[in-house]
DNA sequence: CGCCTTGTTGAAAACACTCAACTAGAGTGG
DNA sequence: CCACTCTAGTTGAGTGTTTTCAACAAGGCG
């Protein structure tokens, strides 16, 4: 699939793997050398129009996705047709670095706007467990913040549909003002009403009475690809969302 | 909280030690080296009754747990006294590895029955992957299929009730046979109706109902602490039920 | 223009929840 | 010994939420 062969990354890439570098030192910091090395890891970049499959549940992949720009899921293709998202994943994302571990991923990649990717080789990453102790704890703890994000999706699936929907764009909120493309006023959502539908694991239909009903409560209004969050203090309040579970926060490590 | 000093395992506990060995063996092979720096890592062992909240979310862990014995399980308590258990863990899981990296869970551990469990010192663990990059990928590599898990838990929310019982007894299933704790005819299952409700995301009523419909079916037949399965290719078809995501087969890594 | 996707709304059906009552068994204290 | 209480399981009836089926409007694109 990916060409082996590294191409030389251009300056706006070596700006958006600044987004990387910024969530990995948002916990803990990183030698200069240690940038290095992370940097060197990466290899080619690619552009993958929307809708497109970037890889393939169960197929073997070769090398972990970075996500430069655009927005990306991680989609089950369930019986019947239905689809479920297990993840959403936002510029700066490090979208399936457990591939380096499982070799075969249960579950499909697929771009829900035009992306930016870069690839980083399991070659590369694996050299780099071998002699990068504490970048391969960095790495492994975003795979565990990963499945943290998991779990609150499990919890949130016990809840009624409009919370559910107001709980997701509250986790997109905060995640998207981390990598400031989102204000607490609101941010850019190209996602369709079936996309949010497979994402909360309800029907679409559901989907559009339900933003109705948060339009009428002023609690958000989804149009027009934008969601617009009069109150963001009421939203989260109403879903009972505590961005804690994101680790957000430094802890040395 | 725990002591210190690691006080010497036992015999009996350097037998159920050999089921993690065992789990990671079978994914890939350790060396004797790499046998002895993990079984070196293992402190305390404890028994807890059950109910026990072993680590409450949020508090500062210094220990992983492996667990020995008994079933135990990973649980958020949300608003309104409603309860979801987002993983359960057998003899042999590694039950918060990932405290590792996060040094404070999202959720608390609880104990579902009488369990015995072995620590891991953080400082022990963390020295280990200093040293061992091919042990620390093998553990890293634990906390990624617990993931996978979780993936498989969100899609199952997806489904109608019976699925969902369906499905979940058919993972204990899978990985109580993996340990000798299951036959492909059933398993001791001592989870109240209302616990199993808490992994479903099913009020403790409509367990009732739904587990007598797959009673009624033929399908599995839960009681006195016991589930019977007559035929657990039938039961797996009824809950699509395809154990891969387990990633139990070997993969060089 | 026709065709597709997306969003929207209505009505009926299916599903799961709530409230309530009742059984059975285990454990407790008089 | 019994009465009492607690938990777990069971069942019925009514309610509420979500899905399904269906139809239709609006916009993009060949």
């Amino acid at each position: 699939m990916a060409a082996e062969v590294p191409t030389h990354a251009s300056r706006d890439d070596e700006e958006t793997l600044a987004t990387l570098l910024r969530a990995l030192e948002r916990r803990d910091t990183l030698s200069e050398h240690e940038r290095v090395v992370l940097a060197a890891a990466m290899a080619e970049v690619r552009v993958c129009p929307p809708g497109e499959t970037l890889i393939r549940a169960w197929s073997s992949v070769e090398y972990s996705t970075l996500l430069l720009s655009g927005l990306l899921g991680r989609v089950f293709y369930m019986s019947e047709g239905k689809r479920q998202i297990v993840a959403m994943h936002l510029p700066g994302d490090f979208v399936d670095l457990h591939s380096l571990l499982l070799k075969r991923l249960d579950h499909d990649v697929v771009a829900l706007s035009e992306v930016r990717v870069a690839l980083f080789p399991h070659v590369a990453l694996r050299r780099l467990t071998e002699t990068e102790p504490h970048l391969t704890r960095m790495l492994w703890l975003l795979t565990v913040i990963d499945g943290a994000i998991h779990r609150e999706w499990i919890c949130r699936l016990g809840h009624s549909a409009a919370v559910r929907i107001a709980q997701f764009l509250c986790e997109l909120q905060a995640r998207l003002e981390l990598v400031g493309l989102a204000t607490r006023a609101g941010f850019a959502l190209h996602l369709t009403q079936s996309e949010l539908g497979d994402v909360t694991g309800l029907t679409p239909v559901h989907v559009n009475r339900t933003l109705r009903k948060l339009r009428e409560a002023n609690l958000a209004i989804i149009r027009e690809g934008q969601a617009v969050i009069p109150d963001l203090a009421r939203l989260r309040e109403f879903a009972r969302f505590d961005p804690t579970y994101l680790y957000l926060e430094k802890r040395p490590r």
